[in-house]
DNA sequence: ATCGGTACCTGCACGC
DNA sequence: TGCGTGCAGGTACCGA
């Protein structure tokens, strides 16, 4: 679900119910149920679940904002022991942060819901495949991953220097988050489909064109899906529910064998870093490795 | 530095 | 209907 355009789409749906509010309680359900809960809640924490608790009931939210894919939510504790703390979610594959009337029925796999300081308004984290993290960090930024630029802050010359020295492919290149972060599979398919590049491309090999149209392409893709309340694939909703639209754009991401807008080919799929990669064999060919020479002779590579 | 493979999980679509 | 298989937007870790 949450690459840069998601994860953007469900800041800016928390920022209107969330900032301002004050966390009055933090309850575990998925303990509460399930004989399990206990290790579930482990490794989507990393620290004990009372003490996650403690930290964080009685805190105001003062600002939400998003660092590649992370969610940070900046809290404030007040009185005897005043200090600010950040709430890092990362949602993971499945994650959903979504603001709930506690009446509803328990959507499965909620392992925490917030108690807010607003009536009939309850903030629950569900997330089934459990690849989402919460993590409760003092004073900001300081613990975080060491990610790379955001996509849409870092300056034309700047990437062209972190990908001219690069010698990987331009989609392991996307997706790994320390050299450019917010990308995942999906945005990184479809701004390469835009940038006319071939995945499998390698970056210090592109020229000075090439880079620019992938700069580009990566930022239009990205400004494009936010405005589109990013791509709904399955289950992925915002804050208050509502689907994205971005997928109904797509020009290469689960197309596989349907014809490519631009010339007609069929899209293919390929596997790089392991991942599902779509193409268009005819229009992304630049910086396509050259194939390679086996096979008997006169029968060329193609 | 880079890559592939594996691991972590559940849910879903598919073919038989 | 039920079962097995493969696949899914995430990262982290290991070994080569």
């Amino acid at each position: 679900m949450p690459e840069l355009p998601e994860v953007e789409t469900v800041v800016r749906s928390l920022r209107p119910l969330l900032v301002g509010r004050r966390i009055t309680a933090v309850a575990l359900p998925s303990l509460e149920s399930n004989g399990s809960g206990g290790r579930v809640l482990r490794r989507l924490l990393n620290e004990p679940a009372a003490a996650f608790q403690k930290g964080l009931c009685g805190a105001r939210v003062e600002e939400i904002r998003r660092h590649g894919k992370n969610i940070l939510i900046e809290l404030r504790r007040e009185g005897k022991h005043a200090a600010r703390t950040c709430l890092l979610v990362h949602l993971g594959m499945t994650g959903r942060l979504q603001f709930e009337a506690i009446a509803e029925p328990l959507r499965p796999h909620t392992h925490l819901i917030f108690s807010l300081d607003a009536p009939g308004c309850w903030l629950h984290f569900s997330d089934p495949r459990r690849f989402g993290k919460l993590r409760l960090i003092e004073d900001g930024v300081r613990d975080l991953p060491a990610l790379g630029p955001d996509p849409m802050e870092i300056s034309r010359e700047d990437f062209y220097a972190r990908l001219h020295s690069r010698r990987a492919m331009l989609k392991s290149l996307l997706l790994d988050q320390r050299f450019l972060r917010g990308l995942g599979n999906i945005y990184a398919d479809e701004s390469l489909s835009r940038a006319r590049l071939h995945p499998a491309a390698i970056g210090a090999a592109l020229s000075r064109g090439q880079v620019a149209r992938l700069f580009e392409s990566i930022r239009d893709t990205l400004a494009q899906a936010i405005v589109l309340g990013g791509s709904s694939i399955s289950s992925y909703v915002d804050a208050q529910g509502r689907a994205g639209w971005f997928q109904q754009v797509h020009q290469v991401y689960g197309r596989t064998g349907e014809k490519c807008f631009r010339c007609g080919s069929l899209i293919h799929r390929m596997i790089i870093a392991s991942r599902s990669t779509h193409y268009c064999p005819r229009c992304q060919r630049a910086g396509r490795p050259l194939a390679p020479k086996a096979g008997p002779p006169g029968k060329g590579a193609r």
